[in-house]
DNA sequence: GCACGGTGTTAATACGTATTAAGAACCGGT
DNA sequence: ACCGGTTCTTAATACGTATTAACACCGTGC
């Protein structure tokens, strides 16, 4: 493969036998391309096709420009390929909305020195695209406020706090859905609930669990336990089995489960369940606050009462924030999404 | 989004009381850095430190020429973001492949005036990024000599010609393959065959045909009938079940099918076999020459006698090229993958 | 004292693009 | 003929970085 120098905006003004700065402004087409004859548009198009010219996206970035590119980062250790991958739906959605706005879609999959960064040797890799949409639980949040403070454009997928910025992000409405399967549940007669989350305390976590203590207080009920879900170390299933044998010697009839990015722990809850010979429904009601994930154990698959949160309208909203951000000088903004009720077969009224 | 400047080298320099050559120096850390003396090279680090220094990537890209992106074309309709497309294993290869050798892969999947291209005015979008992997069976082939021409560095997965000019591509070895298939049914005892293959005549068909040919050419059988794939007309199942009547008057005890993209002919195959009291394989053995995608009739699946062609693997074999490619002055390259034999149910001895 | 080599810094420049104010040409109205 | 407005093009400049040849200074040897 020759190294042949890539003709410039230079070299198209030549052949077309303008300036380079009626080149710009026929190949850039903006406003002020419009100021620019037909004729001489089409000559230096005609041009830049014999010369094959294309634009130097550094050049382009370097002077304010876009070059049409959105980038899409996951602060998970697995980029989502994996059609099981938790995060794939949000890919999709934001590859579908990103082609629809006449732009290519940039994944920052690479990996240096054996990692995946941002900030590599202080160089936000980010910029060659025009902004970004981030993806992934367990961020970094320095990152984030260092992409703050550079003013780069991009948002989060689902809310986060970082201390001292303010972030732009698209979120399901956990608070709204979780009082709702709440108010659901104490509507069939429900009156005792134990709840299980993740062990770390990340925003969607304190969110749903906000929204379970405003069901609570809505139907004029006391505060009610919560626990976290065990991990999967040896004693799991007998720390849970302990757990349920309490909650159902407390009364407890309904049982909110926030799911994890993996089913493990709703396979182990199952699994308690039968052991112990307590029935879904009829003996504990189980809402989960989401989507379970794929099931990797074999056996019939529960239809599980929960909501859903749209993952693909999710990743479609997030391109449409982005591209707002980079059309106006508006600071941050967060959007809010809707999760949908599924009825599923895992609660009835309590015994 | 508030529009405040980020310090550059220049405000650096004037913190520190050197030039920005210095600054430059120290900060990009190349061999030339070790002429800064050290109390220099530590007022610069300090000042960028205090001042919140980040290099401009664009700056620096301008000024060194790659952006370490890989692209991604489709010439299908659709691009290959559903894992059941055929392409999907394909896109998985590249990324991963892509992620390894610390590039980052552009999906050029934007859609302007309601169609993806590759040239929009006679400007060649792929050129954002330093090299591309081509997909697809039904190409532009004025495109791929339009990006030849242009010393565009790309490959494409499938073996493709084009007059006039030599492409780079990774191919599946089916000659071999599809002889190999032959062999193995001459081996059983069969000496009467049926073909079917895809009504248009791209590359791999045209592969696939020679091995056959091979096949029996080293057999010493003579050459046996080639038909067409009916399409999904009203009149498909009829047409096929008459070439079915026909084979078997004629003695034919072997048939070879080349798969389609979608699975309609396979489906309408064996339907008409059943439909005519055909059992396979023990009065038809049929031999696919390809993965069948994974079916969407009802009902169990049939494990067929195959070849399969690893998909992702030639998706990192094309990246791997790609990259040489981008890193040499010679010309275009082809390399060969050889495809894997799969034992299946529907091949027997013949009656 | 002069010449040479080594060390350290910097002025100048280039990379390729986008933007803007200025300039030129043209046209219409008075 | 002159003036003002419109259309179109362009000279100049900026964006932020990396590179290189030139320069200044110092030490050493003759």
């Amino acid at each position: 493969m020759s190294q042949r120098r890539r003709p410039t905006q230079v070299d198209i003004a030549r052949a077309a036998g303008v300036s380079q700065a009626t080149v710009s402004l026929v190949i850039s087409g903006g406003a002020a391309s419009g100021q620019v004859a037909e004729h001489t548009r089409q000559a230096v198009l005609d041009a830049a096709a014999e010369l094959g010219y294309t634009v130097n996206a550094a050049a382009r970035s370097l002077r304010g420009g876009r070059n049409r590119l959105l980038g899409l980062y996951t602060f998970e250790s697995v980029f989502p390929v994996d059609q099981r991958d938790f995060y794939f739906p949000f890919l999709l959605g934001v590859e579908e909305a990103t082609a629809e706005f006449g732009y290519d879609l940039l994944l920052f999959s690479s990996v240096t020195s054996g990692e995946r960064r941002i900030y590599s040797d202080g160089i936000n890799r980010l910029k060659v695209a025009d902004g970004c949409v981030l993806l992934g639980r367990h961020i970094d949040r320095a990152v984030l406020a260092d992409l703050v403070h550079e003013d780069f454009p991009f948002v989060f997928v689902g809310r986060r706090e970082v201390p001292g910025v303010e972030l732009s992000y698209v979120a399901p409405d956990y608070v709204g859905a979780t009082r709702d399967m709440v108010r659901r549940l104490t509507a069939l007669g429900h009156r005792r609930f134990a709840y299980l989350r993740p062990a770390d305390h990340q925003e969607p976590t304190r969110d749903r669990e906000a929204g379970f203590r405003q069901g609570l207080a809505e139907a004029g009920l006391p505060d009610q336990p919560v626990h976290e879900l065990p991990d999967d170390s040896p004693g799991a299933d007998a720390e849970l089995a302990a757990l349920l044998a309490q909650w159902l010697a407390d009364g407890v009839t309904a049982l909110l489960v926030e799911p994890k990015e993996d089913d493990q722990a709703i396979v182990a809850l199952e699994r308690v369940a039968a052991d112990a010979g307590v029935r879904i429904p009829e003996d504990l009601s189980v809402a989960l606050l989401g989507d379970p994930t794929r099931s990797s154990a074999p056996g019939p698959v529960r239809d599980w009462t929960r909501f859903t949160l749209p993952r693909e309208d999710m990743g479609r909203a997030a391109v449409g924030l982005l591209l707002e951000l980079l059309d106006s000088d508006d600071g941050p903004r967060q959007l809010s999404v809707a999760c949908a009720p599924v009825d599923g077969d895992s609660v009835g009224r309590p015994r």
